[in-house]
DNA sequence: TGGCCTTAGTTCAACCATTGAACCTTAATC
DNA sequence: GATTAAGGTTCAATGGTTGAACTAAGGCCA
């Protein structure tokens, strides 16, 4: 399918894929550890971490040998992610919350603080939102299975192109 | 599972929800039309729909009656999760790219330049990534399913909270 | 009046993925 | 000698997804 998106869905876009990046991201890297806290079963565990390690999202590595035992680790593509899914748990906070309020806080290591992620364009630094962002067809569009529709939608004049940095 | 993500996956964390969700936020609206763009079958896009209907992501509105014809919407959190699916789509971009770039670009209405979403940290308005955000327990926090291992982990000094606006 | 098209679904068999439980292996510990 | 720990593998049962066919209500056209 001809769509970064779905793309990015083919590699992390499954039921179980984020949440063990997470823990990856938490510090949980231990296959048990991982299999214990999330509650998936340990055969699905062990494929999703072939797929992520194949995929290079996450990299396996033994902590000792006889027996040979392994940890997981964030790639850089996948420390890349982290962002995003800090970004869809706050969305998570904002829209499915639990009475209780947010089970998780991140905090900003350079300022200190306690943060909301925000969503910027690149270009002027304001936050981004369904209302001011346009979509338009980038180089590599087509109207190819999964964008069919799409890719006859998008046909704005082109405004100037400014990549931010 | 007491965890904002995993609260978020439940409600657009199969394969389908987040290219629907696209494609509305695209301007592709109608049953037939998301069938056809994405090549889904059509008793789950049924079920996709109803589903984020029941979860208030997405409106259902009659454009006409006799016969009746519906039109889907994204409502207020719909709209809300868009700045992180363009943010999924531009790690695709990144790390999954089709030889021939990118299909489709994103341009911010407000400054007219195309560019790259950056997920900033709102007390100090820089980019966050892995390596300078830390995450401590929230006021839900407690060591149930899903979590049992991570909250256990989360026990640093709490620093000053400060939640940007 | 009949025939075909459009839109928005529903129904159903075949297939594939996920679940949950049990089992396996190597080594250290009691 | 038995138990525990880590990191898996195997397998039956369940449940979700796919793809194709079908339904229904109206419009268009002759």
């Amino acid at each position: 399918m001809r769509c970064s998106m779905a793309r990015a869905l083919e590699l992390i876009g499954d039921w179980w894929t984020p949440l063990i990046l997470r823990d990856l991201f938490l510090g949980v890297t231990r296959f048990d550890a991982l299999a214990q806290d999330l509650g998936l079963s340990r055969n699905l565990l062990t494929r999703r971490l072939k797929m992520l390690e194949e995929t290079k999202i996450v990299e396996r590595r033994a902590y000792q040998s006889n027996p040979p035992r392994y940890e997981y680790f964030l790639s850089e593509s996948g420390r890349d992610l982290v962002p995003v899914l800090i970004a869809l748990t706050a969305w998570g906070d904002r829209w499915a919350q639990p009475a209780e309020g947010a089970p998780v806080l991140f905090s900003h290591k350079r300022c200190g603080c306690v943060f909301q992620p925000r969503i910027t364009c690149s270009a002027c630094n304001m936050p981004i939102s369904a209302e001011n962002v346009s979509a338009l067809p980038g180089p590599g569009g087509a109207p190819l299975p999964g964008t069919k529709i799409v890719a006859s939608l998008l046909r704005p004049a082109p405004p100037r192109r400014n990549e931010g940095e």
